[in-house]
DNA sequence: GTCTATAATAAGATAGAC
DNA sequence: GTCTATCTTATTATAGAC
């Protein structure tokens, strides 16, 4: 988003804000316009419509998040190494900002699948999306024995799930535990640990 | 909600479908009461406004989905026939009804913790919540070294994390790995036995 | 480009007849 | 209890001055 003028900068990231916290619907255009600190007409200016508007920030954050989580992966580690990596990478990006995903996943509802459009348009280029190397890299460790017999894609869907559910869940968790605290730094920490143990004691060979 | 009349269930119940797709803001009373097959002002006259209908659902779905897993579960079985049956009961369950987790999970990003109180009401009554007990069990067996040493409150967030994924990431899980049938009953098996089957290997002594 | 003022619409809520 | 018609308010969107 190099390419906009200051003023559309201002726009654009008081949008994302303000999207991400109240969602398509129960965010305003006042508040958007207040957040940038302008007016509405400037936005109707810039961006036509809420419509408009939203499209652009949900298209945008999702990339992010998808490039930002995939392209710091390392396909040349050993198996044991990248999966360690790959799951810190991802709570130590997510718990960067846990509200994008809430949003995200709360948007996917949506029946037109607008994700789908956004993924291709992320991917095209490469023969294989990020995900599917993933994938491939522990199927290819299975052939190697290196692992037990699993299915890789489904061990991708796990390793994700308890990722994001440490945030989506968080006023569920604060509610039952208490005691474990949750914006802390260390509670992160026993998060990488207890999720890598229990997958790497469950797959290897 | 049997202490209702038939028009308050009728409403309650289109309130409830409609809620659930569109969210808090996205619902639209108009709609409601189409879906009901009255008109708005009747919707009125019944629950006094938007917020107080919405209240009614939201509460009353929680308690259901809440209820409804964790009174199938069976504290008296060992340890390994317990987690596969949490673990199977959860994923039919969901299975059932999807947009309800998608629902609850979005609005639990409101600032005000509504859902403490909620819990609290529901759990009230007895000296341990359900999945305190639950927690307590996982802790026992690794006293008895039925399990390895792990940290039971991470183990059910990582149990019910791989469970929840499932669902509401479909769309994407859709689109990256289309192969998977999701709406197929043979995708929900074969979830129920790799979520089990690296839960236990990756948890027994 | 940016503002103020205002139009246009959409949505929640109520009055009053039946 | 239920409806139609209407009011009120909130929100998106635009016209027009600077």
């Amino acid at each position: 988003m190099d390419h906009l003028s200051e003023t559309e900068q201002k726009i654009y990231q008081a949008a994302t804000r303000i999207f991400i916290r109240q969602g398509r619907d129960g965010a305003r255009m006042e508040d958007i316009a207040k957040d940038a600190g302008i007016n509405k007409a400037l936005l109707h200016y810039y961006f036509r419509s809420k419509e408009k508007l939203y499209a652009t920030v949900f298209e945008q954050e999702i990339r992010k998040v998808v490039m930002d989580l995939f392209q710091s992966i390392n396909l040349e580690l050993d198996i044991q190494t990248f999966l360690q990596s790959f799951i810190f990478t991802y709570l130590d990006r997510l718990h960067q900002n846990p509200a994008v995903v809430q949003f995200m996943l709360w948007e996917l509802r949506d029946p037109k699948p607008i994700i789908r459009t956004i993924f291709h348009k992320i991917f095209s280029g490469e023969q294989f999306s990020p995900p599917q190397k993933v994938v491939q890299k522990i199927q290819q460790a299975v052939k190697n024995q290196e692992l037990r017999k699993l299915d890789a894609r489904h061990l991708l869907l796990n390793i994700i799930g308890m990722c994001i559910y440490t945030f989506i869940a968080a006023p569920i968790i604060i509610t039952l535990f208490p005691e474990l605290k949750m914006q802390d730094r260390s509670f992160i920490n026993q998060r990488k640990n207890e999720i890598f143990n229990l997958i790497w004691n469950g797959i290897k060979p």
